[in-house]
DNA sequence: TAGGTAAAGTGACCGTGGTCAATATAAAAT
DNA sequence: ATTTTATATTGACCACGGTCACTTTACCTA
């Protein structure tokens, strides 16, 4: 996949994702099936395989490439100075991220690399992530006790933490943000 | 499955448990395949659907009771009084919680309840665990302008991000005790 | 003890992800 | 233009979780 030669190859592969993301558009990313996928593109099943380690390879790349929009996104312009809006600015990428129970589980599962030359496109963002709180963290009256960079890795541990409540029925009296606030609040309180 | 009435229920699903038991003991969760139960057990496929949801649900059974029983284990004796009792009392249940990537994915994907009526062994033991954490808060001398908990919760999320970093090559320098408390330290740290 | 009925068990079958030896096609060499 | 070689594609096949109409068994009642 590092350097297709054939324009054939390239074609094919942009067939089977514009199929993909057709699926998914139709039907969410848990229905997608890789005989929809190639049958709408017109191949054979052994050429998906050929493309793409296995479906969630594809998958990761998809997921993975909306999440790195909406990284983008959030990191544009002057970076948030406070709690709120911290959490304002990730916002649609935490409610990306939770869309679908399915999308949440594959994220998880794929967000740490078990070997640096397996970094996939997901565990990419969740390093992506942790550098752009890390830059906003000296932009607010947040504790300075501790580095920067452990304070973002907080921040994900408790987004992570928040996302899955989320899902979880005997919590959800509280919604994401007002809970990730409790959180962030306490957790990047200045040492006074 | 609530109330089994006939003595050849409760036989066939022990027989089955036990058969699952010793595959695992064989050859790890990963490699479980139900086909191999039924037969080691001695009975068709469909009854294992019988008795079980899904084969999730057998691990979640079967993972769910390792995980309560390393619970007590855990709230047996004097509570710790500080991080680093903390981490070496939680660190049999870590440890287990690690042993295999198929484990960790599946106790993450289990451990928020959909529904009331859908609480499962493994997310009764995350409840366990923030009741049993919470109950260690008043030991020692950690920040007191949060509830108490409201810092369980943090220490679940940390020992979960720890965790899951413990997968990830890029960031194994770091052994999980280690991480889990530069974590905790900050996390628990009383603002002085 | 016989007959009835609800519960338990059966196994052929299906859906879907994934494999691989064989084939077809494109690019390079002659 | 023809042959050779590398690459892409194919589809029959497999593995494995899960289903369901049917059969068997256990228990209850007359």
């Amino acid at each position: 996949m590092i350097k297709p030669k054939q324009k054939r190859t390239l074609e094919t592969r942009a067939k089977l994702i514009a199929q993909a993301k057709a699926c998914i558009q139709e039907a969410g990313y848990e229905a997608l099936r890789v005989e929809d996928v190639v049958a709408g593109a017109g191949v054979a099943k052994g050429t998906f395989f050929a493309h793409f380690r296995d479906k969630d390879a594809l998958m990761e790349i998809l997921i993975g490439a909306e999440m790195d929009a909406l990284l983008d996104q959030a990191a544009a312009g002057a970076g948030p100075t406070d709690v709120e809006q911290i959490i304002s600015r990730l916002h649609p990428l935490h409610s990306f991220v939770t869309c679908e129970r399915y999308v949440f589980d594959l994220i998880l599962r794929y967000s740490g690399a078990a070997a640096v030359a397996e970094i996939g496109p997901i565990a990419m963002t969740f390093g992506r992530y942790i550098e752009l709180v890390t830059g906003w963290m000296p932009l607010g009256d947040y504790r300075k006790d501790v580095s920067a960079d452990l304070l973002a890795e907080g921040v994900q541990a408790f987004a992570v933490q928040a996302m899955a409540l989320q899902f979880c029925a005997l919590h959800q009296t509280q919604r994401f943000d007002k809970r990730f606030a409790r959180y962030l609040k306490a957790w990047l309180a200045p040492v006074s």
